[in-house]
DNA sequence: TTATCTTATATCTAACTGATATATATCACT
DNA sequence: AGTGATATATATCAGTTAGATATAAGATAA
């Protein structure tokens, strides 16, 4: 099982809904799917070429003046094609790796104050999104199902950060006082 | 911001709960944190020796009898240090990158069916851990919080996603059908 | 006037994944 | 006894990804 570049497949998609640069591309990734998907520049253009060798996308350079000309690039048939077959294909396994988590796991090191201001960073961090994503609603009710399901997964995925949280804590404040809990006296080493 | 090295962490936090080998480690992220985080040989091996040559992390060779020796690597104060700080330095900013989400933004190139089989494909499998994890549930809860917690959190993130999944397929259902719903008459270059 | 922000393409390094190489031991099945 | 699969164990390579930086000009703000 060949490890897969996703970028391509990002790029194909958001694409076949209009033609755009790689700064577009950037902008909506950014603006737009943010709160699921991620693409850098150092991607993004290299993969914008091979697509194009490839004839998955088209190239149209627009004349700007004074900043560098826009290449604007659009899906050709043979890559709404391959979009399509990606679309079909199994959804391949997701590696996780949630920092808060990990740092939590390995939270008799430190007072279980740490910990604790931590998860209310994380949790204060997911409120501010679902925030946004409330005032986002309206709008995306009115889009496709399509887009909607994904920002209400966003919501429901951020809710359940903040619920998780507010019990994780309770759950650490009760806590008997561990190695760590005081002042952290180092030196544990026996 | 540089973009840190967390392989780093991952070690010094498992080698200060034990010594072990590249090997354990692996299979102690494999086995033990899983739902929440992931390593590779390629980064554990060469991460090990640094970490080995900054003093962060000290070695020691056990013979086997005829497979490869064991290196078993612990953790020194100063690994301990190093590792307490980085579980006082705020979250980092995760970067996501979800694959059903980004297909299901893309679904009207495909019939609706498609995007619906999807969302079921990855809630039976939100559906497996599910039942994994009730049945690691009262061993955890045996454990420190810090680790109780981050088990509640895979819980509680996978019955959510089952739950997401559940409405979502409904809302795909009432759809109106789209462009390319029934059987995708393609050729929309228009 | 200086600073910073936005537009726009491009590239580099470090981080990371998945696959593969090497070599032995063990366990199940035939 | 022989075959194949799996487990132990270290190691490295090629491809993927993120974040920073380079370049350059216009727009906006201090």
């Amino acid at each position: 099982m060949k490890r897969e570049n996703m970028t391509r497949f990002a790029i194909l998609g958001l694409i076949s809904k209009q033609p755009m640069s790689g700064f577009d591309i950037k902008k909506a990734v950014d603006q737009g799917i943010g709160y699921f998907w991620n693409e850098s520049y150092g991607q993004l253009y290299p993969i914008l070429k091979t697509l194009a060798a490839e004839g998955l996308v088209e190239m149209a350079i627009e004349q700007t003046s004074g900043k560098p000309d826009r290449h604007v690039y659009s899906i050709t048939s043979t890559g709404l094609q391959e979009l399509r077959s990606w679309l079909m294909r199994p959804v391949e396994a997701q590696r996780v790796r949630n920092t808060l988590l990990l740092r939590l796991f390995f939270g008799d090191n430190v007072p279980t104050t740490v910990s604790i201001q931590q998860i209310e960073g994380v949790c204060n961090f997911s409120r501010g999104l679902l925030a946004q994503f409330e005032q986002l609603e309206p709008i995306f009710k009115q889009r496709p199902a399509f887009e909607y399901i994904t920002l209400m997964f966003g919501m429901t995925y951020h809710k359940t950060i903040v619920e998780w949280g507010e019990q994780a804590i309770q759950l650490l404040q009760q806590q008997p006082s561990t190695k760590s809990n005081k002042k952290q006296r180092s030196g544990r080493k026996s």
